[in-house]
DNA sequence: GTCTATAAGAAGATAGAC
DNA sequence: GTCTATCTTCTTATAGAC
């Protein structure tokens, strides 16, 4: 898994072959079938895991914290360096759309929208103007985030500033 | 090139055979080589007047605005239009990321570059706190633009009004 | 649990007839 | 300019030996 999480994350999906996964454990392809049934289990199974791991690190990250700004910032940073940082797992969520496996789109779709969950909580709590669509806002904030892979290369901003950064653009012109 | 694009939008560059495209024309798979030399020349055709079509289609909308904030989501607007509305072009440079076709990764990304220009200028031209950074502001903008495509669907928001609001959730927080 | 061997099909691309 | 026919390679997946 470890090493389909590495594949997936940097090749994408259907670029990363069966050979890649078991050379890449110096095993030969036949073996990798031994333990799961087909190159969508294990798509499935790695995003399981990045799905509940992310989760878990969000959640950690923002639960000593009270202010809800606050709350989506940490939120914010914490999913970033994920992505960015060489997080594996946290990748192939944002490098793999589900619908690269039109089989299992609606499991993966499903585990994500679990995942966004948080952020939708988070938003909720902020004090915001009642005309700000509290699902628009997570879903630019959220688009912005994931979108950084494309980007980033170490050097030019830190997850922190870029999350940081972020959450003032926003700020200002969407809090009651 | 229209029945690549509509393909390359929808299913993505390295789910689409030559045989999808050649069947979506009604010819067979080698006579496709008689026009293009490879798939890969056809994605780069495809980009190319993607990227131009686009351009112009968001100079135009914009050219006889002045105001520089409404010139933002203008151009904003006219840019989620064509990503969303069927414009299979304009999707192509969403799809598929550079990264895709790695013997032409220098190709496409310096046309996304002259694309994103415009975006550039335009908010060049914003008054904004000094503490904006102009960059991150263009990347965080349309990163989440981009990402509309993956969420999108008709009857909850239209374009429109997805551009406007995240324009006004910027505005008051960086201007001037 | 891993290997050998291989099936069965799909992929990009080409040669030469029409 | 398109078709027929095919090459070559790569792909997921399986069967059975070890």
């Amino acid at each position: 898994m470890d090493a389909a999480a590495k594949l997936f994350a940097s090749k994408g999906y259907k670029e990363t072959t069966m050979r890649d996964i078991s050379s890449e454990i110096g095993m030969l392809p036949g073996s990798v079938y031994y333990h799961f049934k087909s190159k969508q289990k294990i798509l499935l199974a790695v995003y399981k895991q990045a799905v509940d791991g992310l989760k878990i690190k969000v959640e950690n990250s923002i639960s000593t914290q009270s202010d809800p700004w606050l709350r989506l910032e940490i939120a914010t940073i914490t999913h970033l360096k994920a992505i960015i940082d060489q997080n594996d797992y946290a990748q192939v969520m944002t490098e793999v759309l589900p619908d690269k496996a039109p089989d299992i789109h609606r499991e993966l779709t499903a585990m994500r929208d679990s995942y966004e969950s948080i952020f939708s909580e988070i938003i909720s709590k902020l004090p915001l103007k009642a005309d700000v669509d509290k699902g628009l806002l997570r879903l630019m904030l959220i688009g912005a985030l994931n979108s950084t892979k494309v980007w980033f290369q170490t050097g030019n901003f830190q997850p922190e500033e870029i999350g940081r950064e972020y959450v003032r653009y926003l700020k200002d012109s969407i809090k009651e």
